[in-house]
DNA sequence: ACAAAAACTGTAACCGGTTACAAGATTGAA
DNA sequence: TTCAATCTTGTAACCGGTTACAGTTTTTGT
């Protein structure tokens, strides 16, 4: 044994003395190991007199009950698991936040994993869904609805509950809690057009990557023909969710064409770097052009002038998200699809068509 | 058994078909539970035709291994606590994303909890800690190092290795990984002396329930009184960290004081706050008034005019934590001690005191 | 007072991995 | 060719809880 294993081993034992299990607790207060863990589980069922001498002894002994044996005996880990693209977007963090604390009250702890935005965030999806798998997790969440079908596998095989989040589709065989982002897209895109305009262009992430970015499009695109209008994919960019990329997206759209009057955006933080790119190329908001985000960040309703965009209860989902996978687990009916509803906040940035 | 207990079970079995174990491998293998056991942990003592058997077996059967097994049997289950004030704020966010990326290249999960930042933090703290230990967490990350002492007995008794962060205290018993919340806001303020500001306001959080503003208002007076000069309590005030009350702390202080030429924040997002409503009250920045923020969030450098702030590498201190957690874990020598490196930006927010 | 029912308690099997130990196979040297 | 050293492999005990089932005691009903 070298010296790292002796160490080892000293922190799993404990300053010297030998672990205490329920079976020492058991002798200790001189009853069956069944008496210790019925008066730890249903305390109901035993006597007065057992509960308190075992109560005792786990006093005496300073015993914790082992969570893994807890969780191979029970099958059950109480953990679930959440893959978001990243933490660092206030969506994505409010979202696991709330998940979190909902989870909690049910007992349930939430683990994490990260897959980025990235062209092979499906890949890397997977590779951390199998580490959550192998950690325990009773039921999953993930972002969006294209998966790889491994993932899929992976879970039926094992019956372990999910849900897709971030999107509502009510004719999906998998189960959902999200709101619909086409229909957000669509009204966002008939306000402008409300406004007179005519010629959009917008500045989206990756599609490839991000199934909302796809349906965000569409709904652009199903308003536009509404009125004969259309959103080729030339005024279409997509770049990262950061400033720098925006602004420079901006300068593409803008230089592939300079008549475009409204800018709808994948999310605030393109939006803010096209309003940023736009002044400071000498373009008045909402005069010369106008702009629309879409998440509501809390600095949206604060920044000159204040966005218009699309607002998003987050929190409401992560907590619907942990209740209806509580659900799945504890076998309460919950309703497979559940939709979130999002609003059209009209802010400054967005005004009439210039030269009406 | 009830209809609730039948679909759990249901859903425990997995459709019908039988769970596939380590012996349901072994079988279908043709080998015996070692050899499946010992081609997933030390592939090199096991011969290259029964390696591949096993692997074959294991991929036709989707087997992936019950991490509470193994837990059990070796004794460790792989996973990471950690507990922040919120995820709803970039730092955080960061870190928690760094670090989980960062333990799971050894193979570590991590299991999130938070605080919040009111009154009851370090109740509610201890209150998740004992959630995080009772899931069988292995090491535990906390934020800050004013904490319950109830939260160092239990992790004491269990030899479970822990530190603090966002916080640099060389002088503690406690281990840490962070930065010198007091020298970073030391040279943000010789900064604003050099500009020739004497008069100073503070924007921070809730300092009773946040050691990091403790200190860096002591790193503020001590930079003023190596010049004779004062931060009196009446020119500091603690608002929540939103813009709302951001910009309503800032009435606050120029009510108190409406002579004061800079003011240092607590972290971006007051600092934001106070940009906006010195704008709003006709103020000109920094002409008028001078801002200092801290954390270098990203949009710091986008707004107008953009934010002189600290930067801190939030993520560098998140792989260094799960570092010093695995390396404690492994029994890998690791200082107890780790400074994260802080820098002044300079931007236009600051500006020479008014009037010379 | 006595039988039946209810309440309580204990024994031992089980969850699904890991690994000590023993046994069998292979290699290499003499 | 033979025997020891080395490499592979398998068996079965263990990790520390839970709980079915059986046995014991107490309560209840008549």
């Amino acid at each position: 044994m070298n010296e790292a294993d002796s160490r080892q081993s000293e922190r799993l034992e404990g300053s010297g003395r030998k672990r205490v299990g329920i079976r020492e607790v058991a002798k200790e207060a001189g009853v069956s190991v069944a008496s210790v863990s019925r008066t730890l589980n249903k305390p109901s069922t035993v006597s007065t007199v057992v509960r308190q001498r075992v109560l005792a002894a786990i006093e005496r002994l300073a015993y914790v009950p082992n969570s893994a044996a807890r969780s191979l005996s029970l099958q059950r880990t109480q953990s679930i698991g959440a893959i978001v693209p990243t933490l660092d977007y206030s969506i994505f963090a409010r979202f696991i936040e709330a998940m979190q604390i909902k989870a909690l009250q049910s007992g349930y702890s939430v683990v994490l994993s990260t897959c980025g935005f990235g062209p092979d965030n499906l890949d890397r999806e997977l590779e951390q869904a199998r580490v959550l798998i192998g950690h325990g997790i009773e039921a999953l969440v993930v972002s969006g609805e294209q998966h790889r079908p491994e993932l899929y596998q992976l879970l039926q095989a094992r019956n372990i509950p999910y849900v897709h989040t971030s999107i509502y589709n009510p004719d999906s065989p998998h189960p959902c809690v999200g709101y619909d982002n086409r229909g957000a897209a669509f009204k966002a895109t008939e306000y402008l057009l409300s406004l007179g305009h005519q010629r959009l262009g917008a500045l989206v992430g990756l599609r490839a990557s991000n199934d909302r970015m796809v349906m965000r499009v569409e709904g652009v695109r199903k308003a536009l023909s509404g009125r004969g209008l259309a959103l080729p994919e030339e005024r279409i960019v997509e770049r990262p969710f950061s400033i720098g990329p925006a602004r420079e997206g901006f300068r593409e759209l803008f230089r592939r064409d300079p008549g475009i009057t409204a800018f709808i955006c994948g999310n605030d933080v393109l939006a803010f770097g096209v309003l940023l790119e736009a002044q400071s190329m000498g373009l008045r908001v909402p005069q010369d052009v106008s702009i629309v985000g879409f998440d509501n960040l809390e600095w949206a309703a604060e920044i000159v002038p204040a966005l218009t965009t699309i607002q998003v209860p987050t929190r409401d989902m992560g907590s619907a998200v942990a209740q209806y996978l509580i659900g799945e687990l504890s076998a309460i009916p919950v309703a497979r699809h559940t939709k979130i509803d999002v609003s059209l906040i009209l802010r400054d940035s967005t005004g009439p068509v210039p030269g009406r």
